[in-house]
DNA sequence: ACCTGAACACCGTTCAAGT
DNA sequence: ACCTGAACACCGTTCAAGT
């Protein structure tokens, strides 16, 4: 519908993939909708990039290798860690719904793979070898990954944190802390805290 | 088809459903095959318990309800969050299906409302109140629950731990460390490192 | 090599009709 | 109050047929 050329290739039919997640998010995507998008027959995606399984891991690995290019400043290897980490959160939250593609996919910790060289390359610097920088790297791997999953997750249900925070009622044993968790999640703030007792717990 | 007597309510309804998702997965659960496997109509369902998100809804209600019951003994503060984090997590990883129905709902957290109580306690008794007490016992929450959500979608994956491992050749930095992450992720030993973590920054 | 339409076997949901 | 069948508007996927 959409198209008047017709250069239909892998690529295209990636790009577009993407543009109708970032509209309508996992839920509100179709191959049937996807093909009415190019203007082309369902069938044509089949033959360039397979069925619905396939284009979601075409589109994981397309993300994976973007995180090849994250940055890594700061003096000091736990710096640089932080950055590093920080980093790939903020693009994972950037592209959420490929993150729930690749999650749909049970592929999530593969967007992790390009950053854990660099971040072995800190951890020995930090004199952090073997199991325990094994241990570490998947401690942080699994922190990054699955805190941007489920923070992602809330935000699309968010009315839920304000029925259960309901329970919260003053004359509860601490007025500061009810009050607190009656507010929404402010997730940076707890992204932060996790990471700062996982690096800490390094030295 | 498998019941002989009539008295389908919610309660059964839900129990059935418990049951298929146990067997299939979300990926093997319909309303349809629901309404088979109890012996009615489709649309009965719809009756008792409302559509798919309904019941969705209410078997997360359940779990949650659930998990008021975790045992929380142990000698000190620290030793009864702890206790209670595992005990949590054992239960999820479980309840597996539940969880990921949960989480289909953008519902995972309220998995933790039952927990809040108890852990703020621990926390009180430990002198941590106040917006500090909310951001121990978020980044608790959000350990323990990603954790097992993203446990539980790795585990379905598995092929996936094996694939990304070729990548970790042995001519590499850190030979133990290749070898480490190799080898399929060790989840108990990667959620104690990071629950310890946690619990070393409180005090 | 590429694209198509038709067909198959599914979905969730609504609603008027039954008892 | 409870249960039903029929119908609607979707899905993903396969495959023989076209050019």
């Amino acid at each position: 519908m959409s198209r008047s050329g017709n250069a239909v290739d892998a690529q295209t039919i990636l790009d577009a993939a993407v543009g109708m997640l970032e509209e309508g998010g996992i839920a509100g995507f179709s191959m049937r909708g996807l093909a009415d998008r190019i203007g082309v027959a369902v069938t044509s995606i089949y033959w360039h990039v397979g069925g619905r399984d396939a284009l979601f891991d075409s589109l994981t690995d397309r993300l994976r290798d973007e995180m090849a290019a994250l940055p890594t400043d700061g003096a000091t290897p736990i710096e640089r860690i932080t950055a590093l980490a920080r980093a790939q959160r903020t693009m994972l939250i950037d592209r959420q719904h490929l993150l729930a593609v690749a999650n749909a996919r049970h592929r999530a910790r593969t967007l992790f793979v390009p950053v854990q060289q660099h971040l072995a390359t800190e951890l020995a610097g930090l004199g952090i070898t073997g199991d325990h920088a094994a241990l570490a790297l998947r401690s942080i791997e699994v922190h990054v990954i699955s805190f941007a999953l489920m923070q992602f997750s809330s935000l699309r249900g968010d009315k839920n944190d304000v029925a259960d925070a309901s329970a919260w009622t003053d004359d509860w044993l601490d007025r500061e802390l009810a009050e607190a968790l009656r507010s929404p999640t402010d997730y940076d703030a707890v992204f932060e805290y996790g990471l700062s007792a996982l690096l800490a717990s390094l030295c």
